[in-house]
DNA sequence: CCGGCCATTGATACCGAGTATCATTAACGG
DNA sequence: CCGTTAATGATACTCGGTATCAATGGCCGG
């Protein structure tokens, strides 16, 4: 698992040089800290891992990491921004079940939402250029074991 | 018209004492105000419209109107979040078709999203509690004729 | 290997959107 | 008409993020 959050870290780095960006020890620890993370995450989270390494410096991060596609935001039921990894198999536009419980997200594709959508929306003479969608609810776990907050 | 915003602005004013809320004169300035509009707007917008009527009267003011399902939040392309009249047709859940040039919505009904997430969702035992949809694109007449923005 | 250009950094101030606090005011029910 | 209590508005604060800008330090070319 270290190894694989080295290797992922080193990845994301490169990923940024391929974009013309710089290698530089604050990113580093930045691109780091994020490949340690398991589930989405605050800026603020991120950053209070991050002691010595200048707000703006992470915030600037992020924004490469979402740009390049490495990254998504999500947006969770409360309407607080969290960033998450997106694993190599969903780099693409994807959208997340949320659960409002355990704070897990699952990526979910194999949903034909474009299609429907556009559909509709020629119907009306519309054209989509893009769309955000968010879903919350409970993951299996959860609803099989709800645990009450104390 | 103006008809048409006094009765509206009653109304919601109707809606909110219905809630057990006071008829203030603050309140009806809020409220008129909002009739008024006939797009969506910002907070600040709408504040701006009311001098003398404090920030925190303004924000409660639209806070109830939304807990009260008249006004819906909208987020726009930009991540602006925006506050939009219900009309009375699509007063329960409904998604946005937002024209990123012109800025007009249109409601978007008649759009089997929910029962397709719900067998996506089933297929791994996810229960789906709610989700959030906006819509972004070109409206008829801005892709007919594409307004350059000076 | 060195020098310089320029991306990057971090401190700081600022911004937008909204909330908390709290003394004062005023709605409205008895 | 009066008391209770909701509502108001001034103010300060929070949270998430951006703008500014002088100082730093990657990295490329010579």
């Amino acid at each position: 698992m270290r190894n694989r959050n080295y290797a992922l870290a080193d990845q994301l780095l490169e990923t940024l040089e391929e974009q013309g960006h710089r290698d530089t020890e604050p990113r580093r620890k930045v691109v780091a800290a994020i490949a340690r993370k398991n589930r989405h995450f605050t800026a603020e989270e991120l950053r209070e891992e991050l002691p010595g390494i200048g707000r703006a410096t992470v915030y600037r991060s992020l924004k490469l990491l979402v740009q390049a596609g490495a990254l998504c935001r999500v947006m969770l039921a409360d309407g607080a921004l969290h960033y998450q990894l997106n694993d190599s198999a969903h780099q693409g536009h994807h959208h997340h079940l949320l659960c409002v419980h355990c704070g897990e997200s699952e990526d979910l594709q194999g949903c034909d939402i474009e299609g429907q959508l556009h559909s509709v929306a020629a119907a009306r003479q519309f054209q989509i250029t893009g769309h955000w969608l968010e879903v919350y609810g409970q993951c299996y776990d959860c609803a099989e074991s709800p645990v009450v907050p104390a």
